[in-house]
DNA sequence: TACATTTCTGTTGTATACAAAATAAAAAAG
DNA sequence: CTTTTTTATTTTGTATACAACAGAAATGTA
């Protein structure tokens, strides 16, 4: 029998072209609410409408665009309404994470966070924003991977991309993020002592102040 | 100025054909697992192949068709795990549902839920399956949509359409449905005195017996 | 000038055509 | 025979071409 080459993933053009829009949407490089010119983003990636349309079916299943009939897609635009209301159901699906990782996780998954966590204070103590949002971001997913629930982890991570770019507003003003750090570590107390009520009950009221937080600047 | 026809819903062929082949799995036609003829089904149809594959792209992100590069696509096959993940996450939705339910319904919404009640166990006491599903199914969708949550509306219909054929094979034994039908009466009563801890937590554990029925015949 | 109607232009939706890949079938080697 | 290699066939992925539609501009009418 003959070895092949080791199974890489295969990427298709549709799913690169996915990636991309979805990064160019999360970064904020295409406005909420603008129209999605297909001729320019095609020309611009290199790629012929086909592949470029299958990615925007797959962004508007996402949630992250709309598609008017006929009219072109526009990159869908959150109101307050639709923060708070994906707020809502991030908060309880955070809940169950945090107790299902609880029960689950092992004691190495659990210390691998548990040092996330540690890496996030020291970037929060050396004021540096950016690499303590992205080990943030780390923590909520490894989290939720951690309650060893597929759709948990699916739901988690779609309502997460969708707020990313709120969630980067979100933490502005210096005491927000001092209250957000109290919370992250009430967090690693509970999940050390494996207290999965304690560490859901947090991980849901962190979610409330986030939306108190934001609420106003919607 | 001048009145036009009603705005009706413009609907694209790639959704049409989206509501087609979902359909045609929710309802078994097309067995999980099995291989999506492209060709075959195109031609059944009547479309080409660029809508149906914007559609199929639709129906990989609602995670009801698994599309494989160049291999095709096959319709997912849910394991056991991916069905109890499901019925845990739902779980929480569902008790969401109903605490939100109870603070934000009107009087005249909660008499429209009981009357579905109502209906339902009329057909119960007749001991007809087929109208007590489509109203029990009914009755959950509308409970979430008095939550006046939509994220919350748009994963629990997401996570009910995947799991569609599977409650349908879940209330088999009669005592099965008079379990069901139990939890129900208690869904009532807790909605009628909006209480909503109470009708959360009665719908939460509705769906952990759910699983304890199925989790054997998956 | 204001409004309606028509023409035009750009954009979107769908079909078809071609290229690349995978699978099945056939031929050759051991 | 069995296994490998080659060849053919089918199926998938992408590009292009054409048709249908919406919105803008232009023309006409009151």
């Amino acid at each position: 029998m003959k070895i092949g080459p080791a199974p890489i993933a295969k990427q298709t053009l549709h799913d690169q072209v996915a990636s991309q829009v979805r990064d160019l949407i999360i970064e904020g490089y295409l406005e909420p609410g603008s129209r999605i010119d297909e001729t320019e983003l095609v020309e611009k990636l290199g790629v012929s409408r086909t592949p470029f349309r299958e990615a925007l079916r797959t962004l508007a299943a996402e949630g992250l665009v709309v598609i008017r009939p006929s009219k072109g897609s526009v990159v869908r635009k959150l109101s307050a309404d639709d923060v708070r209301s994906m707020l809502e159901v991030l908060a309880e699906i955070e809940r169950l994470g945090g107790v299902l990782a609880c029960e689950r996780a092992s004691a190495a998954e659990v210390s691998e966070l548990l040092d996330i966590h540690n890496r996030m204070m020291k970037h929060y103590e050396e004021r540096d924003r950016l690499p303590y949002y992205k080990l943030n971001q780390l923590f909520h997913t490894r989290l939720a991977e951690l309650s060893q629930n597929p759709t948990l982890v699916e739901v988690q991570s779609n309502i997460q991309a969708r707020l990313k770019r709120i969630r980067f507003i979100g933490n502005q003003k210096p005491t927000d993020w001092d209250d957000a750090v109290a919370d992250h570590r009430e967090m690693a107390t509970a999940l050390e002592l494996r207290d999965g009520k304690r560490l859901g009950d947090i991980m849901a009221l962190h979610l409330k102040r986030t939306w108190d937080r934001v609420r106003d600047s919607i």
